[in-house]
RNA sequence: GCCCCCGUAGCUCAGUUGGAUAGAGCACCGGUUUCCUAAACCGGGUGUCGCAUGUUCGAGUCAUGCCGGGGGCGCCA
């Protein structure tokens, strides 16, 4: 409708403009709703526009434009100039009963798009190397790539969900190490370092103490987990590891058991990954050396003090980059360019990786390569998130992952269950710092809870419904309803804010950020709680046969406009709560 | 020192890619009602949009410079 409604006023004023003799198009035409109600449902700016091209006041051309457009073939019923030159535009009578409608004839379909054309499309993110439960942070990541990938799957591409880890590598090696001294001081052959050592970095460190020798690396892994995998180990295999090295069977072990709980975390939050890439397979498969061939074809890349060198800064940027150390081993770097490249190679038109605020710096070593291996650095693109902060009464919860002193997402998601957690990682633009507000999310009041605020919306149209039935009342044929029965100003306001869905779907989709949805869904919800809570005005059950008809329908507009935004941000949708 | 992000109501934050009188939630203060689900609904905002220049019909939005907060700048990942 509004599409329609822009191309004839397109249409209108490029009529004006050649009455001027002026044949060139006109950007920035915008035809949208106006944020004050009485402003008409629509509001265009073309006259503005025009002003000094045709070197007349916009206002005598917004008269102009408005006896050129006439109704628009039948969809206006008034345009009025305002302000500085502004055509303010009314719908005709029944443009938002025949959308409520549309609405009711799409169901579930309402609000998806074919943009996207089944292309091939891959989304990245967690990404956390099996080191330790996913924190806070890796939370936010997870929701957010999660809704990023639904909103491009409803936008019509073909989504690939994926999870790249490293579990090779030094980090890994100290996880091993870290098992394996707690396995030993539980079994008694080494002591664990001591408290003020492990607090203070630059603290003395003894290799010994009380006549056992300290094993526990000095940047060891400290959280209880690590214990805890140490004693499933004496259980199953009692002393007889006390030989194992920790790079072997410790370190194996640490992985297999805290992949699984992550796994079990992203299951409780409702993530399901399409591929769990593994950076050690490009390796295996040789993409390390062919990718450092390729990149030595630039003729970018030098040795330097025995390490191998990639020139960033003939790319534009301010300094240079080693792709393999001194020791023959591979920066994350030179993997990661591998990696990308590999992922040039499945065919996808654009891969997303959803990083957090420390991995800014990187993004642009990797596009740049990329370019210099002559692929399009435009299918690259990066969406960062800033970090989250947990507070409570007010206060700002302490965390510090060296020290393990941080939340888990197991156990924020004990205390708010997934659907508020998801709302609430998901409600901030991934630029802002998301302080995520403990006390706000255990409220178990729906009228301040934002997340049971929007399902409750959703659940009480199930209670209409249920209510209807108890009385022998049929919900409505969307083909038989007669919906200009609705034409309180608060049914066509609601009304107009349902047919924003699609648009605001796909513009969250197309800018990779789903805290639109999120607050559209309050919007539609603080409208229709209100609507339904005021029955003297507007029961849905009335006397009226026709009337109740016509309400239950917009119910059920509602319904469905609620139960696929929330969808889209991967919460349930009661039917009853 | 350099790079990136943020700065909007008491608090937490949106602001549809430059539009009209800048909006929500939380908190706070009043009023009405006892309902289809826990009580809900209605009303109440005088904000230097961090500061200053600039760009233009028009700036919270764009540019430049400063101030404040966060992150980054390793042969760590």
């Amino acid at each position: 409708m509004r599409e329609r409604l822009a191309d004839e006023i397109g249409k209108a004023l490029g009529r004006i403009l050649e009455t001027a003799g002026d044949r060139e198009p006109l950007p920035g035409l915008t035809v949208e709703p106006p944020r004050q109600k009485d402003h008409g449902d629509f509001a265009c700016n073309g006259a503005m526009l025009l002003a000094k091209r045709l070197g007349r006041p916009p206002r005598e051309i917004a008269e102009s434009l408005i006896a050129e457009l006439g109704d628009a073939g039948g969809l206006l019923a008034r345009a009025e100039v305002a302000g500085p030159g502004f055509v303010n535009l009314w719908l005709a009578g029944d443009r938002w009963q025949a959308l409520l409608l549309s609405i009711l004839r799409a169901g579930p379909d309402y609000g998806r798009s074919d943009v996207g054309k089944d292309q091939p499309l891959q989304v990245e993110f967690v990404s956390a190397n099996p080191t330790g439960p996913l924190s806070t942070g890796h939370g936010r990541q997870a929701i957010l790539g999660d809704c990023i990938a639904r909103l491009l799957g409803n936008a019509g591409y073909d989504v690939t969900r994926e999870y790249y880890f490293n579990n090779g590598g030094r980090q890994m090696r100290v996880l091993g190490e870290s098992v394996r001294a707690r396995y030993l001081e539980r079994l008694g052959r080494a002591a664990p370092p001591a408290e003020a050592a492990l607090k203070d970095e630059d603290a003395a460190w003894p290799a010994e103490l009380g006549g056992l020798p300290v094993v526990f690396p000095r940047d060891g892994y400290q959280g209880d987990y690590i214990g805890e995998i140490a004693q499933q180990l004496i259980d199953e295999c009692g002393e007889s590891l006390v030989d194992e090295p920790g790079d072997g069977r410790f370190r194996a072990e640490a992985e297999r058991t805290i992949f699984a709980e992550i796994r079990a975390t992203l299951d409780a939050l409702g993530i399901a990954f399409d591929v769990f890439f593994s950076e050690a397979s490009l390796y295996e498969d040789g993409k390390i050396e062919e990718t450092l061939a390729a990149l030595r074809e630039t003729g970018l890349v030098y040795e330097e003090g025995g390490a191998v060198w990639m020139r960033f800064s003939e790319l534009g940027l301010d300094r240079e980059r080693v792709l393999v150390k001194s020791s023959g081993e591979p920066t994350y770097l030179l993997p990661d360019v591998a990696y990308h490249r590999e992922k040039f190679e499945r065919g996808f038109v654009r891969v997303i990786d959803v990083q957090g605020a420390d991995h800014k710096d990187q993004g642009p070593f990797v596009k740049a390569a990329v370019q210099a291996l002559s692929l399009d650095p435009e299918r690259v693109e990066f969406v960062f998130h800033e970090f989250v902060t947990l507070s409570s009464g007010g206060e700002t919860i302490k965390q510090s992952t060296r020290k393990a002193t941080f939340i888990t997402v197991d156990e924020l998601l004990e205390e708010v269950g997934p659907d508020v957690f998801r709302l609430f990682m998901v409600q901030r633009r991934s630029e802002s710092h998301l302080d995520f507000d403990l006390d706000l999310a255990k409220e178990q009041d729906w009228t301040k809870n934002p997340a049971y605020y929007l399902q409750y919306a959703h659940a009480r149209t199930h209670g209409i419904e249920r209510q209807a039935e108890a009385r022998g009342v049929p919900m409505p044929d969307p083909d038989a309803v007669e919906s200009g029965r609705l034409d309180l100003p608060e049914e066509l306001e609601l009304i107009r804010k349902l047919g924003e869905f699609p648009e605001t779907v796909l513009r969250a989709a197309e800018t990779r950020a789903p805290h639109h949805v999120a607050y559209y869904l309050r919007d539609v919800a603080g409208l229709w709680n209100p609507y339904i809570q005021d029955k003297d005005r507007h029961g849905i059950l009335t006397e009226d046969a026709e009337l109740t008809a016509a309400r239950l329908a917009l119910t059920l507009a509602v319904r469905i406009v609620l139960a696929r935004g929330l969808a889209l941000l991967g919460m349930s949708a009661p039917e009853r709560m």
